[in-house]
DNA sequence: TCTGGGGTCCTAGGACCC
DNA sequence: TCTGGGGTCCTAGGACCC
């Protein structure tokens, strides 16, 4: 007998604008987004209007003049998102939050309890509606890719299950871009060749794809096609990598510019690392130029790097090498450092004195007293808040673009 | 007065080892 | 005695997701 739709997909509405909404009714209706330079959210009446998150303000602002900036309630969003994840679990046990406002759910093993998937989904949607008051969609099926396609497909505030034999039906129409993993480059070079539908994808020799897909689209597209997807809901994985960024208009990479933001960004990345116990051994940075283009380098020490110091001078090196093989660009718009290959670093670890490679630098301190000055922060800022102390702490007010809060919503463990 | 911030995964080439 | 093949790690770039 076929496995029946037990894999749900459930995916809150517009979320920030519909938690703006919820907290202020008169905002119901109405075209809002969340933000202010940057969209970071819109409401179903924007997106009518073609006002898409991560736009400019100002280009939001063209497309629908009568839209309406909110500033973000970011504390509640995250409040507002666990309250829901509760009421979730209480379906299955299986759940696997994938963001701060969406999930897979497993529900094999619930519905002798609960009914079909269904049912379930109509009671999950039901309950988020009437206990908390947002919308929910949800997508039921045979696996995680086909469920997330159907909570797609059900958007705005709906539910579609589907039939386990009527895959192909369901899929064949839709447009290649609900594929996990297609984008707008893959979609264009798709729609270059003629493939607009998941049917036509399926269809086309898998060879060919591969020809100037890459394999392993190629693959993913094979198995959604081939209906084996075998992936389960399980829970969710450590973070792999820490990182920050920050956005600069048009710069001149000066040392003072560079010292200021490497600075701040070392800071919230190391101060990150050690919250979690955690130190990596690659170092990667990012320099984006104007125009967008992007270059990285990145370099992998026998140590991992946990210490505030140590992180700003080898992200300032490789900032240095970026540039140096680029001189013919003269400004940047962004930089970024993210600290990879991660490894516990438990806090009594952390005390031990010092590793003999770590860079001296006249009138820094070095080694334990690197840790020693890290640790005094983070205690203070423990108890006092992040700006109590710290590196550069305005360095990055007169760029940034989205408020202080925002990046901390981003940063918080699921 | 263009284009945020936090991540994941994949590919490809080179170094190096056996 | 002109040159194999597999595996792993590192680096750089790029697409994608929320």
């Amino acid at each position: 007998m076929e496995p029946g739709p037990n894999i749900l997909h459930a995916d809150l509405d517009a979320f920030y604008a519909s938690v703006e909404q919820l907290l202020d009714p008169s905002l119901l209706g109405r075209a809002i987004a969340v933000g202010g330079g940057v969209v970071l959210a819109a409401s179903y009446e924007a997106r009518a209007h073609g006002v898409r998150g991560g736009m400019s303000g100002w280009r939001a602002k063209q497309l629908c003049p009568n839209l309406l900036f909110v500033g973000g309630h970011f504390s509640e969003y995250q409040r507002l998102a666990d309250e829901v994840m509760t009421i979730v679990g209480d379906f299955t046990p299986l759940v696997q939050r994938i963001s701060i406002d969406e999930a897979f759910l497993d529900v094999s093993g619930s519905t002798h309890l609960f009914g079909s998937p269904h049912t379930i989904g109509t009671e999950l949607r039901r309950r988020v509606r009437d206990e908390i008051g947002l919308p929910l969609s949800v997508g039921a099926a045979r696996t995680k890719h086909l469920a997330k396609i159907a909570s797609q497909v059900a958007k705005p505030n709906g539910l579609v299950v589907v039939d386990p034999a009527r895959e192909r039906e369901f899929l064949d129409p839709l447009p290649v871009g609900l594929v996990w993993g297609i984008g707008p480059v893959t979609q264009q070079r798709l729609s270059d060749r003629g493939i607009y539908t998941i049917g036509q994808l399926a269809d086309s020799p898998s060879d060919s794809l591969e020809h100037f897909l890459g394999r392993a689209l190629g693959s993913k597209v094979g198995a959604l096609a081939a209906n084996v997807d075998h992936r389960r809901v399980q829970a969710n994985a450590r973070a792999g990598s820490v990182g920050a960024q920050s956005a600069l208009g048009r710069a001149f990479p000066t040392d003072e510019l560079l010292g200021a933001v490497l600075g701040h960004l070392a800071d919230r990345v190391a101060g990150r690392l050690r919250a979690k116990q955690r130190a990596g051994r690659t170092v990667s940075v990012r320099v984006r130029f104007a125009g967008m283009r992007s270059v990285t380098r990145s370099i992998t020490r026998a140590e991992p790097v946990s210490a505030t110091l140590t992180l700003t001078e080898t992200a300032e090196e490789l900032v240095q090498r970026a540039l140096a093989a680029h001189p013919d660009q003269h400004t940047i718009s962004l930089l970024a450092i993210s600290v990879s290959n991660l490894v516990d670093q438990p806090v009594l670890q952390m005390e031990l004195p010092i590793l003999p490679d770590e860079p001296v630098r006249a009138g820094s301190p070095t080694g334990s007293a690197r840790w020693a000055v890290d640790h005094s922060i983070d205690a203070v800022r423990r108890k006092f808040g992040r700006s109590a102390v710290g590196y550069a702490a305005v360095a990055l007010s007169k760029h940034a673009s989205v408020p202080e809060e925002f990046r901390e919503l981003a940063e918080h463990e699921l």
